[in-house]
DNA sequence: GGCCAGGACTATG
DNA sequence: CATAGTCATGGC
């Protein structure tokens, strides 16, 4: 494949129902987030095309569109077509969010939220064991020190490349982890139990017995095949389904901050238990998901 | 300093 | 199926 530099500049159109202003309030929501930084309006994020490194350095003129640099190497168009794929995909710019929007409208708890956040998108997490990284480490403990877990975490065991003076990350590739030891990943201040469960979860994914694409092929048991992973219960399952396999009816109704987010909206005076979402999700069909988004937006 | 944190596992009625 | 104890430490 002959690699030929197009334009410095891809331009990727976005709908109608999209703010790049509250995309990055979400993405920015931490200053200790490894797999992507923010210059100004301007995020920048390392991503890998066929063994390739690609640093992208995406942000939007006036909502119309996504315009996309790729700052460290020239690229064909194969390459280009999988860029937009990553960033349609992380934006998750093919889903029309008119229907929510219309549903949300006669909803007491989501009206408010949908209208003061309109054009969020449900930021995705490409990669499976990402996810599954990420909402294991997160288990039981503040989202701080979750983030700072996960920080140590890609520091430690992922690549990274050097850009004009910055250094970015990949997220740590599962076979580097697999041949871990419970040890190592508790010098990182992650407990015996969590480490047992990543390195158990990275063997899976390294051997191909655990992948992305065959959950999403199987959409009716992809949920039950999550919780038979070890550290994997309903509250992961449901994180996972709805950040990374995009399975629009997932809803972690165990989320304490999912939890905290609907008692603030709605002025309750303790926080409401998975029952008693379920109930208020009911009419929420397939955009529980989107649903849950926006209550995690109005906790920042 | 005490309570809480974007849970899951295990053991026990 | 419902409840209780355990993990394990930072954040506020």
């Amino acid at each position: 494949m002959q690699h030929h530099p197009t334009h410095p500049s891809i331009i990727v159109p976005v709908p109608r129902e999209f703010r790049f202003a509250q995309c990055a309030v979400y993405l920015n929501r931490s200053p200790r987030e490894p797999l992507h930084e923010f210059t100004g309006q301007k995020i920048r994020k390392l991503i890998a095309v066929a063994g390739e490194d690609f640093l992208l350095e995406i942000t939007s003129k006036r909502d119309l569109h996504l315009h996309i640099a790729v700052l460290n190497r020239p690229f064909c168009e194969t390459e280009k077509t999988a860029i937009i794929r990553f960033v349609s995909e992380w934006f998750d710019l093919a889903t029309d969010l008119n229907p929510f929007y219309t549903l949300a409208a006669g909803d007491a708890l989501l009206a408010q939220l949908v209208s003061r956040y309109f054009g969020l998108r449900l930021i995705r997490i490409h990669h499976l064991f990402q996810a599954l990284v990420w909402a294991i480490l997160g288990q039981q403990i503040n989202l701080a020190f979750a983030y700072t877990l996960f920080q140590r975490f890609v520091h430690r065991y992922g690549e990274s490349m050097t850009f004009a003076g910055r250094t970015y990350w990949h997220f740590p590739q599962a076979s580097r982890v697999a041949s871990l030891r419970p040890q190592e990943l508790q010098a990182l201040q992650i407990t015996t139990r969590k480490s047992e469960y990543l390195i158990d979860l990275a063997r899976r994914v390294a051997a191909g017995a655990l992948d992305k694409a065959t959950l999403q092929q199987n959409p009716g048991t992809a949920k039950e095949r999550l919780q038979q992973l070890r550290g994997v219960g309903p509250w992961t399952a449901n994180y996972v389904l709805m950040r990374c396999l995009g399975d629009p009816s997932a809803f972690p109704a165990d989320d304490i901050g999912l939890q905290n987010a609907v008692k603030n909206q709605l002025g309750l005076r303790q926080k409401p238990d998975r029952a008693h979402l379920q109930i208020l999700a009911q009419g929420w069909g397939d955009w529980r998901a989107y649903a849950t988004f926006y209550l995690y937006r109005s906790l920042l």
